[in-house]
DNA sequence: ATTTACATTAAAATAATTCTAAACTGTTGA
DNA sequence: TCAACAGTTTAGAATTATTTTAATGTAAAT
């Protein structure tokens, strides 16, 4: 199956229209070998490279959050002003660099699978997250 | 050594003078027996039903940023647009209801300790953290 | 008591995100 | 084929959390 078959079935699946704009994130977001971490305003300055026309900040948004819907893409936890997605939606951690304000990948081999003992009464895990957050050695002195 | 030493001494350790606004602050946030999760304008509800005299908000968001660098408060990590902060500043985990947008704890005891198995060169661990995020059982069909 | 440094405050600024409403385009069925 | 409809794009306005500003007030040091 071409790119844009693959393309236009994922925005199918989302309930959305396969349009030039939203083609075009598709090709930003899936075409890439490898997955990666983005915030909205990375996507954007992406596409305003990659593009001839303007895409509006709207449509971006509105894409990104249909596509999160469906599981094609992730949020990721992380105290910011911004959101963090992700292209990985398998499950696995991460490591955030508070240096660069850049996440890493833990795969699910390097960290040991977690055991909760608790549960909430009649309420249902719907994913469970580890961030660890690191930073250069400065002692931090306050 | 009274609770208004304590906070007294609470201040003066984040370099802050025990004002009157702030004193009050720290008797919301440090009084109760048990620990909470707060958001800002959880804070700022309380502190405006206990006092006759109004906080500003600026106020509000200096002192508790002030007692998160000194280590009397604790952010958690959460996709949202607000910020949460945690009077209990031990190692623990979260579960977070994604009904009630309430945050509860699950201590130490109630997951196995995380090990990880990869580290960033160059980078130290300042904290690791697992969010559980829980709801109701509705089988979310898209 | 006077001086100084720090605090409080209302209001303005900032920044991420969402909403609005008008113009536009893909899809469908007559 | 093509009108009609439903969904889409967009610029800009609105909203919301947070930070900054700058004028006024207060704690602490001398
Ligand atoms: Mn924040
Ligand atoms: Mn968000
Ligand atoms: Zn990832
Ligand atoms: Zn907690």
């Amino acid at each position: 199956m071409s790119n844009l078959n693959i393309y236009t079935k994922k925005l199918r699946e989302s309930s959305l229209r396969p349009t030039r704009q939203r083609l075009k994130i598709c090709e930003v977001l899936f075409s890439p070998d490898k997955t990666f971490h983005f915030t909205i305003n990375d996507l954007t300055k992406i596409l305003e490279e990659k593009l001839s026309e303007k895409i509006s900040l709207a449509t971006v948004y509105n894409t990104v959050h249909a596509f999160k819907k469906k599981g094609y893409l992730k949020e990721i936890s992380i105290n910011s002003d911004k959101s963090y997605f992700d292209t990985n939606v398998t499950d696995h951690h991460h490591f955030f660099d508070e240096d660069t304000n850049e996440l890493i990948d833990c795969g699910d081999k390097e960290i040991d699978s977690i055991n909760i003992k608790k549960n909430i009464t009649g309420k249902k895990i719907k994913s469970v997250e580890v961030l660890i957050k690191v930073a250069t050695d400065n002692q931090n002195q306050n």
